[in-house]
DNA sequence: AGCCGTTGAGTTACCGGTAACTTAATTGGG
DNA sequence: CCCAATTAAGTTACCGGTAACTCAACGGCT
């Protein structure tokens, strides 16, 4: 460990910038800030001394007396297992970073109470904003929220009276869509398999859109597997066993994303099952790992590093007092595929 | 929006909760840090008072009164769609998650360029340490971390005189390992598909250690192939067509990462080459798509979310000024698998 | 010459906590 | 019963910037 001890040698402020250029802490303030009134010459000699001493502005106290904001904005993300938030973090980081501003990263693990704490913790450090997955917070949180009277961008789960802005896609709506293109191929014994055990996911929200969708159209959703588990490739592969174990007369598969959809396709493959003419599979994200399979994989896209950096879009719009659009519709589409019959 | 104007009603500092307790600030601040010096009955009043006005700390007042860190550790990732650093990262959040510390994210994009700027930007919030993916540092970077006197972690590529504390993996040398044990299988005619286009990254130390290997053992490494993309699924199909279309004669291709053997595996397919009898894939990081493969994928098993909290663990003994390990190897480990030939 | 506007500064106060010190009230031992 | 030790407070100053104000010097114009 190299620290400590040097913290009070390093402490080059401003005041220090300001006595070796012989100005006060004032003239060297507006100098770094280009503000404006001083002569070129008193310019030069602070940027001077600034770079000889290397001096890091306190930014902390920039934002303390200013009682302003910071340039942090808060993200919240369920989990980075899942390649779908991962690539709406990267959207709204790099998108942040072209206006000057960081990221705060909060796993919330699926929970409110996770988002709840970590909430608190970060608008003790006024942040610029915050970015929420999902539309479900806890009472105290949304108090939090409401007081805490900074820009919210609510994301994922499309949210028509958000707390402040949201952007996003109907759930509802594309497992609805995905489970009328299904019975248009002809299902009518489906099963779904996914990994929510929590009413207010959007994953959710999908299956009871697929469901609607499917008993309307006079089939039916034989049976909803739920692991508890992460949402990836392995839980997709055995929650297929699962689900075929105890009905084995399910003609089609819908997962709750692309890895656990990959996840079944491996294990119909191993089980020298063919798809689609044995079983169908059906996927949702439309994730990388769909362009390299030799058959093209049903599933939903969604355009996840876009959503991302909308999101960052509106809350900068926001945070610089700019009209915004409160509530986005990033949209969906299902990609047909060819592990489903082909429709009729 | 809703925001702005309402803030300068909520400004509820420890003066209002003080001052609506019939206390001092100071005595609110006591009772708020459980540091003792009051009665009973004021603190219960004071609670009181907190919970009727929500009262939220403000921690950038704390942490610069005290002329001390703060609770946010700055983070660098190249990028978010390489599930290597999403599983790295998500160790490491959830690990300072259980000491009360956040992470600030920041994407360099494997450019020492933005990772430099990101490290001045992140140093003005004074983090209470960094972590940072790589050895490889710009030399203004360099400066910067060795003047903010604040523990530092760089993980993943393993530094035996680093900054001030290191984790991660010899490259090299699991590199090495895997070319040895291909020459081990018979092959003598290798190539590369990757997509570093740096000499700076951990990537093309493998590949450094992989040749040498190979040369080493008689063999010859025909192509490297290092491709201007991400590190995915889809530029390991059509990389492996891009090296197979100018050497046919290769015997077994060694990716970068797992996806991208993914990509290969599924390009090899879709031309009727089998695997390991026409050629052989062996991939490296042992991610999760590697558990539902019908053939195991030949592989290394670096155990990432292992690496992350380790160095969150560092970083916390390092601030608590417990004694650290200021080295440590999390070691890999080679998966034979089925995708390459079995050894004679 | 006298006046005023502009330029290039400096001064003061403050943001919201906390360290360090002081002070008043209560308790306890000899 | 009185003085010392303890308890439960209050006061002051400060962290590092910046807003808002003040001030001095200069030059151009009538």
């Amino acid at each position: 460990m190299m620290n400590r001890k040097i913290k009070k040698n390093n402490k080059i402020s401003l005041f220090e910038v300001a006595r070796a250029a012989g100005v006060s802490k004032m003239t060297a303030s507006r100098v770094l800030r280009g503000e404006g009134g001083y002569s070129e010459k008193t310019r030069d000699t602070v940027m001077e001394k600034v770079e000889e001493l290397g001096y890091l502005p306190n930014r902390l106290a920039t934002v303390f007396a200013g009682d302003k904001t910071s340039s942090f904005v808060g993200v919240s993300i369920p989990d980075l297992g899942n390649e779908v938030f991962t690539q709406v973090l990267e959207g709204i980081d790099l998108k942040l970073g072209t206006f000057g501003h960081q990221s705060v990263l909060g796993l919330t693990q699926h929970t409110q109470e996770q988002e709840e704490n970590w909430i608190r913790t970060v608008l003790s450090w006024k942040p610029a904003g915050l970015i929420l997955t999902g539309r479900y917070h806890s009472p105290r949180a949304m108090e939090l929220l409401r007081n805490a009277s900074i820009p919210i961008v609510e994301i994922w789960d499309l949210n028509s009276s958000p707390l402040d802005m949201s952007v996003g896609i109907n759930h509802f709506d594309s497992g609805f869509d995905m489970g009328r293109y299904l019975v248009g191929c002809g299902y009518t014994k489906l099963g779904y398999v996914g990994t929510s055990h929590d009413t207010a996911s959007a994953a959710t929200t999908r299956l009871d859109g697929f469901c609607k969708a499917i008993m309307g159209g006079g089939g039916n959703v034989v049976k909803q597997l739920c692991l508890h588990d992460t949402a990836t490739y392995y839980p997709g592969f055995y929650g297929t066993e699962q689900l075929l174990a105890s009905n084995s007369d399910i003609e089609c598969i819908f997962y709750q994303n692309d890895p656990m959809a990959f996840g079944g396709l491996q294990y119909c493959e191993s089980k020298g099952l063919s798809v689609p003419e044995d079983i169908g599979i059906a996927g949702w994200g439309d994730l990388p790992i769909a362009s390299v399979l030799k058959k093209r994989l049903t599933s939903m896209h969604i355009s996840h590093l876009k959503l991302g950096q909308t999101a960052a879009e509106m809350m900068m719009a926001s945070l610089s007092d700019e009209p915004v659009q409160t509530c986005i519709d990033i949209g969906f589409r299902l990609i047909p595929g060819s592990t489903v019959r082909a429709r009729d």
